[in-house]
DNA sequence: TCTAAAATGCTAACAAGTTACATTTCAGGG
DNA sequence: CCCTGAAATGTAACTTGTTAGCATTTTAGA
């Protein structure tokens, strides 16, 4: 699957290379295999967990058997800061998605390093901070979007330029997963954008002819007045 | 309008006194009527704010004027974090709920005591672990469960034991807010909640005959296995 | 070239929310 | 004690998304 997503900060991009290494040097790697258990909802030992090669999938099984996905993980991006710093269990399942190494570092030994470097608190308020802000986004836009609307912008976050053309490599079944929705609702949607000539669907793939006109039908349905970035 | 929500941890209920007590002493307070705009979404200053006495609203107008609600702010709360660790400018603009008071501290003043005190770095993780927490499992629960079921568990979480009965005083409008739905779908979801008996619909509040009964009714809905706080 | 699997498209029946408008409830002034 | 207007709640028509089922298109690889 297809992780469309910002390309977020992780742990890794805001701390120095040389703090990163100290903490994973005092973790332990472990290659996990395609499907492979890395931690179970519930778990208890304490720990920070990074995701140094590959790819996670983060979720719940139901008592039915039944899965609900809530995340996909890239490298560099971590996971298990609850267990350090609210005292909870794991409250997800983690599996590998295709061969994966994940390092885990315990409890004691990351809170050494965390009370000996000030830079890594800092780098942990950014971080979650910014997921607060996603997770905010995200509902702000189920909200105030219609599907057309949340689909367009997904595109233009997952843009690939390839030759002149802008596409985005995904099935519509990724989209509807990252929208939480169903496929056929994505399709729709993206049958509404293709009739206004702003997307062309394709096989394995959509492509956006024009950037600027996708960007505009969003900005259209957006009530709210941007906060630059700068 | 009434807050119903878990009450959570905020910055001062995790902070030694002293500490906190410094913060407030750096920033400087002052009192907002009803209405009263207390930040506008896109300012600049960074600064951290906290709410000390009363309420405030947050929330975001649109170009045409209407209002989207995000957040009612308690005393203790604070907002403003972005500004300090992100950079961002605010975004979302608050008014005062009624009479209320909120002490700003502005970024240099706030980061010196950041800098001196480690535990207020760990405080402010926690406390924004928490909010992903809460946020996480808001969007969770609008997927795995009815709106009916929903409902529900904001009701057991308001719940006011008076004279043998349990009751929540509350107004429809009130729990469709919190739960970021219209008055009317939160109308029905109550309604479906009377007809089998697991609560009356009374004027300005609703009652519940049987708190164990909802309870149930709610862990039925839930297909995965519950997390142990202890 | 043929074939099976993957991805997409389409429909129908239904479930759940929304907006707009109607009705009920209640506090307080005559 | 009744009346009245505002607050709270209820109703109805419409929109959007869901599930289920099946048809069609595309692609990789035998």
């Amino acid at each position: 699957m297809k992780v469309l997503r910002e390309k977020s900060k992780t742990l890794r991009d805001l701390l120095e290379s040389d703090v990163m290494d100290k903490i994973l040097a005092a973790g332990s790697s472990r290659s996990y295999s395609d499907g492979q258990v890395i931690q179970q909802r519930g778990d208890t030992q304490p720990g920070l967990s990074m995701v140094t090669s590959g790819q996670a999938v983060a979720g719940n099984v139901g008592l039915d058997g039944s899965l609900l996905v809530s995340a996909l993980l890239r490298p560099g991006e971590t996971f298990g800061e609850f267990t350090l710093f609210a005292g909870l269990p794991r409250t997800h399942t983690l599996w590998s998605q295709g061969e994966s190494e994940i390092t885990h570092v315990t409890a004691p030994r990351f809170m050494k390093l965390f009370d000996a470097d000030a830079s890594i608190a800092r780098a942990m308020i950014t971080l979650t901070l910014q997921r607060n802000y996603e997770m905010m986004d995200f509902m702000d836009a189920q909200r105030r979007f219609s599907l057309a609307a949340r689909v367009a912008r997904l595109l233009l976050i997952a843009i690939d330029v390839k030759a002149g053309a802008a596409t985005v490599e995904c099935r519509h079944e990724d989209l509807a997963f990252m929208l939480g929705v169903s496929r056929v609702a994505t399709g729709k949607a993206l049958g509404k954008l293709a009739k206004d000539g702003l997307v062309a669907r394709r096989y394995g793939f959509v492509e956006i002819p024009d950037v600027q006109l996708l960007r505009a039908m969003v900005a259209t349905e957006d009530q709210f007045y941007p906060i630059s970035r700068n």
